[in-house]
This record gives C-alpha cells, sequence and structure tokens, in this order.
RNA sequence: CGGGGCGUGGUGUAACGGCUAACAUGCUUGCUUUGGGAGCAAGUGACUCCGGGUUCGAAUCCCGGCGCCCCGACCA
C-alpha cells in the first residue's frame, strides 16, 4: 500500500475531517485498518462498509449480498417509513417481479429511458419464451395495468399503495448501497382524482422523505424540481430530495413523481367522475433505496468507521466487560445484565459484550460498526458504582454513575442525534457557494462545492455545463429565491437560482 | 464500451530469471493475560488466475485468455 497522497482522477475533493494516527494502511494489523478519507474517498469508503462488516459484492458482477449488520439498517429504515407511511393512508401491497415486455412498450419516454439497463427473461421451463419478461426495473407499468382494473368510480381514490420489494436495474458501474444491479427500496404508487390532488400527495411523500432524513438519519437534505433532462421518465414532473456527501457530492436520496395522466392514459387507469364522465386519474409515484445507506455513510462515517446516528442504530448502546480475574466475573456480568434491563425498559437497543478478549479489541470492533455508545464495565466500576462511558460521534469519555445511567444514557443518545445533524448542517453550510460568474462556478464546482447559480432553463446549456464541469442541476430549490439574474453560462435572463453539483 | 492499475496461503504483502516461494496477520491447541488492537510455544494453510511460448531453469520475460479494482459514458 502506497503513502503517498492519492488524488481522484476526477479531481474531487478528498474531505478532511477528523485526524487519525492511520496514515496508511497498517499491513501489520490485518485488514481492519481504514484508508483516511483525505488520502481517497472511494477506498475509505468501502472499508467503512467491509469494517463495519455491512456488505459485499456478490459473484455476480454488480449485485451486493448485505450482511446482517447492513440489514438491520435497512429493517429499520423501513420500519420509519412505513410507520409514516401509514399514518397517510397507505397501505402495503405487492407486485410481482416479471413485467411482460408490452406493458413496458405502452409509454414511450418510460421505454426510452429503461430500455438501456433492463434484464430480460426469455427461456424458461425448459423452453424459449412466447414473450419475454422484464425483470422490473420499477413496477409503474405492471401496478398500473393492474390498477386499471381496480378502479371503477371517483369512489375507488384515491388508491394509495407502497411495495417493497427489489427491483433490476442493469447498471455498467456498481458501487455499493449506492448503485447496484438488484436493489431494495420501496416505491409507493398513488392514483387520484384531481391534478391538484395528486401533485400535494407527490409533495408531501417528498416530506415524508425530508422528516425521515434530517429526524432520522440527521441527514440535512435540499427538496426541489428536477429540470426536463433530469426528471423521471415518463414523469410530468419529479421532485427530490438532494444530501450533499463529505466529498462534495451529492446524492439523490429519494424522488417523489407527479406522474400527471402520462400512464393513465397509456394503461387506461380510468374512473367515472363526480360529474357522470368517464376521466383519467392523475398519478403520483415516489421512493427511496438502499442507497439511503450510503448516503448514511457517507454523511457521518469517520476514519474510525461507521458512525450511526441512535435513531437508526442497530445496536445504540453496547456494554463491554472487563474482566480481570475469575472471581469478578460473574458479579461484573451481572451487573452488565442489570445495566442492559434499566436501558432496555426505557425502549434502548443494548447488546452486552462479555467476550473473554481484551478490552481494546471490542472497543474497535464497535467502532467500527458505529454503534452511538459505549459503556464499560469493569472491577474498578463494580467498587465504585459506575460506568465508563464513550460517544461514539465525539469521542468523549466520561466516567458516569451506575444509578443515573438510563438517564445519561438517553441524554446521551439525544445529544448525539443532535450533534450529528448540527455538523452536517454546518458542513453543508461550508459547502454550498453562491456564484455569479462562470469562472468561479467553474472553480467552486471543481473544489467539489453546491454552486447556487443562475440559469435561464435552456437545456443545452445545462447539457454543456455537464459536459464542461460533470456538474449536473440537482434541482430548482422549493425555497429558491426570485431574482433577475443572468445565466451562469450563456448570459441568458434568468429569474432564479439552482443548484449545481457533481453527483453519484 | 473506452482509459488506468492489479492478479502469490483465508486476508494483506515480499521474492535479480536460480536453494525447500518468504513475512505479517488469521485460524487451531496449550499456557499466561485482560481499563485502547497482548505474550510465548506448537500447529494449520499456495499446482504463484488459466493456456501457450522463450530458457538448463519462470511467480518473475513474451503472447493470448479470464477475473478483480479505480476513473469516465448510463443511472436512484
Amino acid at each position: 500500500m502506497s503513502n503517498e497522497t492519492k488524488t481522484n482522477a476526477d479531481g474531487s475533493i478528498n474531505a478532511g475531517g477528523d485526524t487519525n494516527n492511520n496514515t496508511k494502511k497498517d499491513v501489520s494489523k490485518g485488514s481492519n485498518i481504514i484508508t483516511p478519507r483525505s488520502q481517497d474517498y472511494s477506498e475509505w469508503y468501502l472499508d467503512v462498509i467491509k469494517a463495519a462488516d455491512m456488505a459485499e459484492y456478490s459473484p455476480v458482477k454488480g449485485c451486493m449480498i448485505i450482511k446482517p449488520t447492513g440489514y438491520a439498517i435497512w429493517e429499520n429504515m423501513q420500519k420509519e417509513l412505513d410507520a409514516r407511511f401509514k399514518e397517510t393512508g397507505v397501505e402495503n401491497a405487492y407486485f410481482p417481479m416479471f413485467i411482460p415486455e408490452r406493458f413496458l412498450n405502452k409509454e414511450k419516454e418510460h421505454v426510452e429511458g429503461f430500455a438501456p439497463e433492463i434484464a430480460v427473461v426469455t427461456h424458461a421451463g425448459g423452453k424459449k419464451l412466447d414473450e419475454p419478461l422484464v425483470l422490473r426495473p420499477t413496477s409503474e407499468t405492471i401496478m398500473y395495468d393492474t390498477f386499471s382494473h381496480w378502479i371503477q368510480s371517483y369512489r375507488d381514490l384515491p388508491l394509495l399503495i407502497n411495495q417493497w420489494a427489489n427491483v433490476i436495474r442493469w447498471e455498467m458501474r456498481p458501487r455499493l448501497f449506492l448503485r447496484t444491479v438488484e436493489f431494495l427500496w420501496q416505491e409507493g404508487h398513488t392514483v387520484h382524482e384531481t391534478e391538484k390532488e395528486a401533485d400535494e400527495r407527490a409533495r408531501e411523500m417528498l416530506e415524508i422523505y425530508r422528516d425521515f432524513a434530517e429526524e432520522v438519519l440527521a441527514i440535512p437534505v435540499i427538496l426541489g424540481v428536477k429540470t426536463e433532462s433530469e426528471k423521471f421518465a415518463g414523469a410530468f414532473k419529479t421532485y427530490c430530495v438532494e444530501a450533499i456527501m463529505q466529498d462534495g457530492k451529492a446524492l439523490q436520496f429519494g424522488t417523489s413523481h407527479h406522474l400527471g395522466q402520462n400512464f393513465a392514459k397509456a394503461f387506461d387507469v380510468k374512473f367515472l367522475g363526480r360529474e357522470n364522465t368517464m376521466e383519467y386519474g392523475w398519478q403520483t409515484s415516489w421512493g427511496v433505496s438502499t442507497r439511503m445507506i450510503g448516503g448514511l455513510i457517507m454523511t457521518h462515517a469517520d476514519d474510525k468507521g461507521l458512525v450511526l446516528p441512535p435513531k437508526i442504530a442497530g445496536v445504540q448502546v453496547v456494554i463491554t466487560t472487563i474482566i480481570n480475574n475469575d472471581e469478578d466475573r460473574d458479579l461484573i456480568i451481572a451487573k452488565a445484565q442489570e445495566v442492559s434491563s434499566w436501558l432496555k425498559e426505557e425502549g434502548i437497543k443494548v447488546k452486552i459484550d462479555s467476550r473473554d478478549i481484551r478490552p481494546g479489541e471490542k472497543f474497535y470492533e464497535w467502532e467500527r460498526k458505529g454503534v452511538p455508545v459505549r459503556l464499560e464495565l469493569g472491577k474498578k466500576d463494580l467498587a465504585n458504582n459506575t460506568l465508563f462511558m464513550a460517544r461514539r460521534d465525539t469521542g468523549e469519555k466520561t466516567s458516569i454513575s451506575a444509578d443515573d445511567v438510563v438517564v445519561t444514557v438517553a441524554n446521551t443518545l439525544e445529544a448525539i442525534q443532535a450533534n450529528l445533524y448540527d455538523r452536517a448542517v454546518a458542513y453543508r453550510k461550508e459547502k454550498e457557494k453562491v456564484v455569479d460568474t462562470w469562472e468561479d462556478f467553474v472553480k467552486e464546482i471543481e473544489a467539489g462545492n453546491f454552486v447556487h447559480a443562475h440559469w435561464s432553463g435552456d437545456a443545452g446549456v445545462e447539457a454543456q455545463i455537464k459536459e464542461e464541469t460533470a456538474a449536473t442541476i440537482r434541482c430548482i430549490p422549493f425555497d429558491q429565491k426570485m431574482e433577475d439574474g443572468v445565466c451562469i453560462k450563456s448570459g441568458k435572463p434568468s429569474k432564479g437560482r439552482v443548484v449545481f453539483a457533481k453527483s453519484y
């Protein structure tokens, strides 16, 4: 392993952050040492996933095996999102993964958008199939074909369906969690009577994603609308949630589409309206995927490994025992179990690590896995009625009273959650730049920033900017400040700023 | 599909064309240890990616495959 500092070929920034004693991989320590972010961001990302034991590539190129530690995070995400969806009347259902090829061909933009990345089954049961079956890249087509049978009158609306599923998109270049051939996601699909209602629903779901990102994952996000060239294939409007990663690149965290009547017309999703006339439904679809786990890593993790916000952590508190001799063993373990039961009563997720190995080894392991709070319990603590508490986010260590452990830990978990969010907000603020000249634009994009700049709305100019700088318009933000200006590239008049960045 | 890099025990690496392919780590057993990655001892483990060629002799040089990683194009 080279000791030299590497720069990414695309010139993107290697974020700074916490300093770490390891300036290179120390091979004498095995494979658990993480490449610092400042040295090689891609390698750091993969190292964190490996160190936290979250996922690995499968024998089939581009596919990902999600290991229990990684999957636990996904399960928590599902739980949190499901609760939010259900509050708004959405119900879960499941549709098959095989889609007749002709379904996909019904909506012109949709086929064109997905054609390059679909996988098709042509043979089954030892025979060539009469009609090829597409492995769903998304379920609009198969669901809406069904919806057309389910919906008769306005009384059947709104129809609010969500499904948790896997989808297949034959991507050229995989990246664990961020882009894999098969990934897990949630896709919501709704049908409404009016355009207004559909638009409100698309915005409402986007708001749920924002709430989830910020409140649970502690990831600050920017909400907005995609430009024509960036919107979903077949959508009328695509709303999105964008987050900024530690290398300054943008990650599309989630999307919500107002589909208009495009699909309704293609799939005959009609209903008898209040005025006794047949009308096409107004539809939405919205989704988030296992990609969020990548976003979680790239927002909070550091050079020691994963850092999990308490609200998403599968294990919030780990109690590590420190045992010097056999006489103390039972006493210490009994105390650990007692403390654990107190914490569990308060709904805190605790794990006891009483393995008979040296303490340092345990500490490092739980740090790599991102557990927010570690409690150490040894002979000294037993004597003093204390526990030693370490925070994952700040590294801060304090001795706390065993009597107050529940309150102290609960407060600390809250503090960690808040601190991670505040830290991410501060970082984003640092990376957001407002520019008015092309020179500054190029400079700030090169430096890996989010750039607020004027753009006239010309798709050709948008493409040209992408060509020259690799930056794309992440969104036209909802909180766009309306002001007169001129397009950063073309000089044409513009009424407001949009957000540019390089993205994943 | 282009550009770059790399294929050696489970993992990370070393070896000028030349002894039995080395070192670290892991794993197994035993003893000793335990408040930040322990120590000692014994053991385990590789047709050096595959196929051809050059040579007295190939992990090493040449040709051809295959595979992996990184960077682009495509995308959530």
